[in-house]
DNA sequence: TCTCTTATTGCAACTTCTTGCAATAGCATG
DNA sequence: CATGCTATTGCAAGAAGTTGCAATAAGAGA
């Protein structure tokens, strides 16, 4: 299945549509799997099409984020990556030595639920990243 | 109690040096109370310090929220933002209305020591931000 | 109070990100 | 498959944020 089959539905269902950008930029994220800032993706992306403009590249972000096809998140310098959506999950980064991990959307569920009961919101989603020591640099401290 | 009062020490503990310029940028944020943006800081901190440069500001923030004395957050538009460091908090924002409100950080706690139990990262910061229906943009839908 | 070390700032050049508007091109419909 | 509506893009100008380096000024110690 390629990416164009299986995004442009999810565009067309919402009235939007499936552009040789957005595909170019999917298609970039989807193979590269992890994050990318804009720039990378923009480099990327120019190389199967050369037309694509910067502009386009952050719009185009915002908006797949906006729509749930890819997703942000927060590098510890406060930057904005995406990498395409797969499952939830969230980030765990080394404030030592940038090494990251995912954490599972699973374990803050019952944490969810609990934020839903108190302040009356209906969650919609998140961006959640956490800082820490990694078991290696707690070590050499 | 002034300013300096407070935040000196807090500097000099850790090897670093008040200066006028990061009294500025922490009056201004002491006495708004809220979040500001880099730009809302310079230009407020510059009425008192009519010297100051954006640049400084924008290393002033990020030296301040590494050593606690601000905290960063991040809004809707997924722009950084930084208010004076009361108790720890977090944020949830309406995706609707943009209202907004604080998550006691005393929520987490138990989800807290479950990640790193589970990571064996030794947890420091975070920076969490959840999106949300507001009870009154429920009812509009 | 003066000196000296070095943390901090300002400047200037640069990169990253945003916005308004006119031109373009998906795709739903006939 | 041709047409029309309008979502989307590119362009250009500008705003926001970053970096290297030389000049400045906290504040510790004499």
């Amino acid at each position: 299945m390629s990416c164009a089959d299986e995004y442009a539905p999810q565009l067309r269902a919402r009235g939007y549509r499936m552009t040789s950008q957005r595909l170019a930029i999917l298609h970039v994220l989807h193979h590269n799997g992890g994050h990318l800032s804009p720039v990378e993706v923009y480099e990327q992306a120019r190389t199967e099409l050369p037309s694509l403009t910067e502009t386009t590249v952050y719009r185009t972000l915002e908006f797949l984020a906006g729509n749930g096809l890819v997703r942000p998140a927060l590098t510890g310098s406060g930057h904005l990556v995406y990498e395409i959506a797969r499952h939830e999950h969230h980030h765990l980064v080394c404030r030592n030595c940038g090494n990251e991990m995912e954490v599972e959307h699973e374990l803050l569920k019952s944490m969810y639920e609990t934020l839903e009961v108190e302040s009356g919101y209906k969650l919609t989603d998140s961006h959640l990243t956490f800082f820490g020591l990694c078991p290696n640099c707690q070590k050499g401290d």
